[in-house]
RNA sequence: CCAGGGGUGGCAGAGUGGACAAUUGCACCUGGCUGUAGACCAGGCGCCCUUGAGGCUGCGGGGGUUCGAAUCCCUCCCCCUGGA
């Protein structure tokens, strides 16, 4: 039921070219998964993002537990039934949200961090904390699992290595990934060593409790931060143990080059025939470099959230369809996008709309962002085909 | 005409002798957002510049009291409410 193949490599880079073979359909990759992390695309409907080239989607383990909500959903028989699609999904395991909701909340930072961590860990925290008014502990890790406290009602919960997989296999999606520590740029070599070794061990409590399935398949995440030492341990570690594949996670440094340094630290050690998912990334230029860097698989929240915050892909980098210069401007969102979007509306109506605050407005700056990235990534699959994308990348790059 | 209330930055609306270039909200501008807590967060928002515990103008207009006025007094203009 499930298979991955490598179908090419491209002649004069690591990125390559494959199949990933689910019971609910195939995936290309390279490719990115839309977050839905509740179980929605914000602001699109499921049918609309496949449409647009969508293969994959990803749905989120933590927030379906809160509330007991993965419960509504056994009933139905799981995601596929429950959202009434039949799409390949993944399910993310929680293990990000030991980070979000815990360091990463405290601290205001995300998984590359550019500021300096000596001179403003406490500060950023205590300024952050003041004034957001959130508790200081929402996250406590534990061996056994992580103890969260709900950001929306207060309420405690627990999550192990074995809830996360039991969780997920009730919700049913192809593919789901193991239950993680993300640990944060901020923290040093001996805590994201402790942390490390804390996800090994959950990563076989995960295979043990996961046990043999036909109907799903389970990655295991590499960990790390941006330690070298760490990253190859972790990676060899990881790749000795029977997932199918593999997601990159954790911190990934204090800027774009250590992502690509903790990549090069991480994949050589991954079996070649697996898939590689590097969670969580990216941004154009991220998503570029990392396939260079044999990455075959993403997730990122950008293409959505950018929507909503009113920010729009383009050809000619990012543009803010908020700002008053766009109001009187006729061209579409991206004169160069195929989108029914971009053929229909111009960027001054779109402008309109997000001023406005009608949700119109967002749902079509959606629709563009995610037929925009996708579009992206099958003409990067082309690029690779016809063993061009280095030049590719440089053409998109260049702005 | 009489009685009462009121005129504050693009708008709404605080302030009622020094801590006021003036709370706050909206609007506006600029950043940020990478396994989605957050359609969110941060900053700016009179003018000038050598960017400073800097200068200038400023709370309907004009005049006055005071060391000092958006705040007190006089006068004019305008708005709202009730009465003839």
């Amino acid at each position: 039921m499930f298979h991955f193949s490598v179908l090419k490599k491209d002649k004069n880079s690591k990125a390559r070219l494959g199949i990933l073979k689910t019971p609910h359909g195939i995936i290309h990759t390279p490719n990115l998964a839309i977050v839905a992390t509740k179980g929605a695309i914000r602001g699109l409907d499921f049918g609309t993002a496949k449409k647009f080239g969508a293969e994959i989607f990803m749905i989120n383990t933590f927030h379906l537990f809160l509330k007991e909500k993965f419960k509504i959903i056994e009933k139905f028989g799981g995601l596929h039934k429950f959202l009434n699609i039949n799409y390949p999904l993944m399910t993310d395991s929680g293990g990000f949200q030991v980070f979000s909701l815990g360091f990463g909340m405290e601290h205001g930072v995300g998984k590359v961090a550019d500021i300096f961590p000596e001179e403003n860990i406490e500060k950023n925290a205590s300024k952050r904390i003041g004034k957001t008014g959130l508790n200081k502990n929402l996250v406590k890790i534990y061996e056994d699992g992580v103890e969260f406290i709900s950001p929306y009602d207060g309420k405690k919960l627990f999550l192990s290595p074995e809830i996360s997989i039991k969780v997920q296999k009730v919700l049913g999606a192809d593919i789901i990934f193991a239950f993680d520590e993300c640990t944060s740029p901020l923290h040093n070599y001996e805590y994201t060593k402790k942390a490390l070794k804390r996800t090994h061990k959950w990563a076989i409590r995960c295979l043990d409790e996961f046990g043999r399935s036909k109907k799903q398949v389970l990655f295991g995440i590499v960990q790390g931060g941006a330690f070298e030492d760490l990253r190859k341990e972790s990676a060899k570690f990881i790749n000795s143990l029977s997932f199918f594949g593999f997601g990159i996670g954790g911190s990934l440094g204090k800027n774009k080059k250590d992502i690509i340094k903790v990549l090069n630290w991480t994949v050589p050690y991954l079996d070649k025939n697996k898939p590689r998912h590097l969670l969580g990334i990216g941004e154009i230029d991220d998503i570029f470099n990392s396939i260079e860097n044999d990455i075959d698989l993403f997730d990122c929240v950008i293409p959505t959230r950018w929507a909503r915050h009113s920010s729009g892909f383009t050809y000619k980098g990012r543009i803010n369809l908020k700002s008053s210069k766009y109001l009187t401007d006729k061209k579409p969102i991206d004169p160069l996008c195929k989108c029914p979007v971009c053929k229909k509306y111009s960027r001054a109506y779109v402008c309109h709309l997000l001023k406005e605050k009608e949700i119109y407005g967002v749902i079509l700056l959606t629709e563009h962002n995610i037929f925009w990235i996708m579009n992206l990534f099958k003409e990067i699959r082309r690029s690779i085909r016809e063993n061009r994308f280095l030049e590719f990348k440089k053409k998109i790059l260049k702005y």
